[in-house]
Formats: structure tokens, C-alpha cells, sequence
DNA sequence: TGTACATCAGTGAACGCGCGTTCACTGATGTAC
DNA sequence: TGTACATCAGTGAACGCGCGTTCACTGATGTAC
């Protein structure tokens, strides 16, 4: 294989970054672009024809994790016809399951990337592009109700929720293997259905 | 120097592990042995004499950290008399501090760790010692009332908040730099303490 | 539409570097008498 | 208590290895005529 159609490399540069946001996720941004343009189906050299660092790439794929969660945010919506309870129900529900625990490569990157985001120097897109994420997913949990009296209380309210349900995640995955681990999903589910 | 006496190298030992607790917690267990070495005054060739291997360590320096954090939860409940609220109210106003933010090193293991131990295999010590310390600190957050109706719901209770707290600090970190760091943490403190 | 050639995405060997770990050596400590 | 010697915590150079990155090369693609 030498050179390719522009699409072909359009559609490769793509993939690159699409496998990265779920590496990323699942085993940190430690992974090496060896690994991560072998699991793209590339050899490492051509890594450098596309990016201009790993760096670019943790922020390209940290934009692209976030961008792909609003869409699921939004179809969310979509199925229910614009209901905002009945889509924060049914978020809350996929969030704290034991499939999201386990395939951090698809789940929410609010959870998957906390960890290395919080050691990226505070001048990197990757944690702008992040902070931006978390008002969004807080925003979404926005309780259903009065939106007009308290907007200070509700917003509160959207990142309490988010707190719990990244605090779960995180907590049921660092703890899978003992029963603690679908005590802390099932725990913080009764919680955040039961008021809602 | 050479050659030194049981008591000091005991004493060097000792604050390997304390460093190592420290400095896992603030830049993950990626640290590199020299640099650990290097904290604590000495260089990397002791390391060996000391230590089966950067894993042994790993293990030893989260079990340090957790038996300081139950060392901790015992001396807050001292300071109030054995009172479970108020102790309770206490490490909650400080575990949503600025303070407790920007100071991971000396901070909780559990949000400190939680990164690394998630990527861990699941036959390791970390992890047992991991899952056995979120355990203590959940009950240590089991609320005061009603401990004898209803354990089970007690005990969800505990986890509950031990996720919005954990929750709340990851993003707290991974957002700080952005107002939405000092929001979160304001907004997780005002639901964990108007309940309670 | 067909030919000639420049472009450049992808390959794979190579770079300097830092990693975890090993090891020959040092010399004060601890022990045997 | 004093001397002779074995022990072993700590040092620093060295190991193989994988990292991020560079580069000479390849050959199908895209373009100029």
C-alpha cells in the first residue's frame, strides 16, 4: 500500500481519530500511536502525515468523544418526544447499568477521560473542550420543572446529578470484580429516580 | 553514603511508601521510579533493596494511603465527641473544598486513585484494598438516624453520597481553571448538606 | 480520451530518550570473639 | 571494652525495551497537456 485516494485518506484520518476517542476512554491517553494506529489498521509511520503530535490527536479525539455524546444527548430527546423527564429517566437508567461499567470505550467520556484531564496542564484545548462538555451533560439533567424561578438552584441541581452519576461510574469500575460494584449503580440509581 | 543503620533504612522505607501514596494520588502511579526515589532523597538503585517491584509498591502505597484516610475518619470523630453528624458535616465541608481541590496529593484515595485502579487487572492488592476502603468510607457516611429499620437503604445512602462526593471532587479537578470547577463543587456541597 | 510526470498517504527502519530493573561496588553498621 | 570481619543499604552505570517522532522510500493517485 502506498499512496491512497484523497477520500480513502479522508476516511482513514477519521477512523484514527474515532479509535483514539475509545482507546482514550477505555485505557487512558497513555496508549501509544503505535497501538492506536495498529487498532486504526495503519502502521505508526503514517500517524505524522495526519497529526502534528499526539498531543493534537488527544484534543482532536477529546472534541470528537463530546461531539458524539451531545448527538446521543439529542436523539435522546428525539425518542421522546422532546420530554425532557421521560429522556433524563431513560439516561439515568443506561448510565448507572452494568453495560456502560463495562464498555467505557463507547460510554461517556465525562467519566472515561476525568483522569487524565485533570493531569493536562490547565492551558490545553482538550480540558476547554471538557469543561464545555460537563456544562452541556449538566445542563441536560436540568431538572424538568420550574426553570424560571431558581435557574441558580436548577443549574445546581443538573451538576449534583452529574457529580453522582460520574461518581458511580467511576467508583463501580475502580471497584468491579467485588458485589460493591452493582451496589454503587444500584444505589445511586434509587437516588437519582426517586426524586425525579 | 553507604551502608546505613536498621533504624534509618527502616525510616527510608517508610518514606518511600509515603511518598510514593502521595505523589500516585496527585500525577497517577505513572511516576517514574527515579523521580519517586528522587522525592524522598535517595536514588533509584535502593529502590530494589527495599521492593519487589514498581507493583509492590503500588500495592504497599495504597494500602498507606486508605489506613490514613480510616486513621483520619476515627480522629473526626473523636474531635466531635463521637457525634456521627456533625463529624459527617464536617468532612463533607472540607472534602468540597477549594483546598481539597488543588491538594490531591494529601487528598482522598479514592478520587486520587480511582483513574489508575479502574485500569488495573482485577487480581491485584490495589484493587482489594481499593474496594475495602470505599467500603469503610461509605459507612462512615451512612446517615445517623435509623440505623436499625432499614440497612439496606442506609447503606445505599452511604454510597450515594460517597459518588456525588467523589463525583463532584474528579470534576471539580478535571474543570478547575473554569468557573464551572468552583460551581460543582458549591453545588454538591449545598444538596449533601441541606439533607442532612 | 491517452500519456507523462509530480504529488503525497502510507511503510518500516531508525533517532534519542526515559522507563523498570540489574549489578558491581562502597563503606558504615552490626556481630563474633 | 577493643579488634577483625561479614553484612547489606545505598550508589550510579548499564541492560533491554517501548515511547514519540523523523525520514528515505514506494507507488497509486491526481493533474497538465
Amino acid at each position: 500500500m502506498a499512496r491512497v485516494s484523497q477520500a480513502q485518506a479522508q476516511e482513514n484520518r477519521r477512523r484514527v481519530v474515532d479509535t483514539a476517542s475509545r482507546l482514550f476512554r477505555e485505557q487512558g491517553t497513555g496508549v501509544s500511536v503505535a497501538d492506536l494506529m495498529k487498532a486504526a489498521g495503519l502502521t505508526h509511520g503514517a500517524f505524522y502525515k495526519q497529526f502534528a503530535s499526539k498531543e493534537a490527536l488527544i484534543d482532536e479525539a477529546t472534541a470528537h468523544a463530546f461531539a458524539d455524546l451531545a448527538r446521543r444527548h439529542t436523539a435522546g430527546l428525539g425518542q421522546h418526544d422532546g420530554q425532557r423527564d421521560a429522556a433524563q429517566r431513560a439516561l439515568i437508567d443506561a448510565y448507572l447499568s452494568t453495560g456502560h461499567r463495562d464498555d467505557p470505550a463507547d460510554g461517556c467520556p465525562v467519566a472515561g477521560l476525568a483522569g487524565d484531564i485533570a493531569r493536562e496542564p490547565e492551558d490545553r484545548e482538550a480540558r476547554r473542550v471538557y469543561a464545555q462538555g460537563v456544562a452541556a451533560f449538566a445542563a441536560f439533567l436540568t431538572p424538568d420543572g420550574a426553570t424560571e424561578a431558581d435557574a441558580e438552584d436548577d443549574a445546581g441541581a443538573g451538576l449534583t446529578r452529574l457529580s453522582t452519576l460520574v461518581g458511580a461510574l467511576i467508583l463501580a469500575r475502580a471497584t468491579q470484580g467485588s458485589p460493591l460494584s452493582e451496589e454503587i449503580l444500584a444505589a445511586a440509581h434509587a437516588a437519582l429516580t426517586e426524586s425525579a
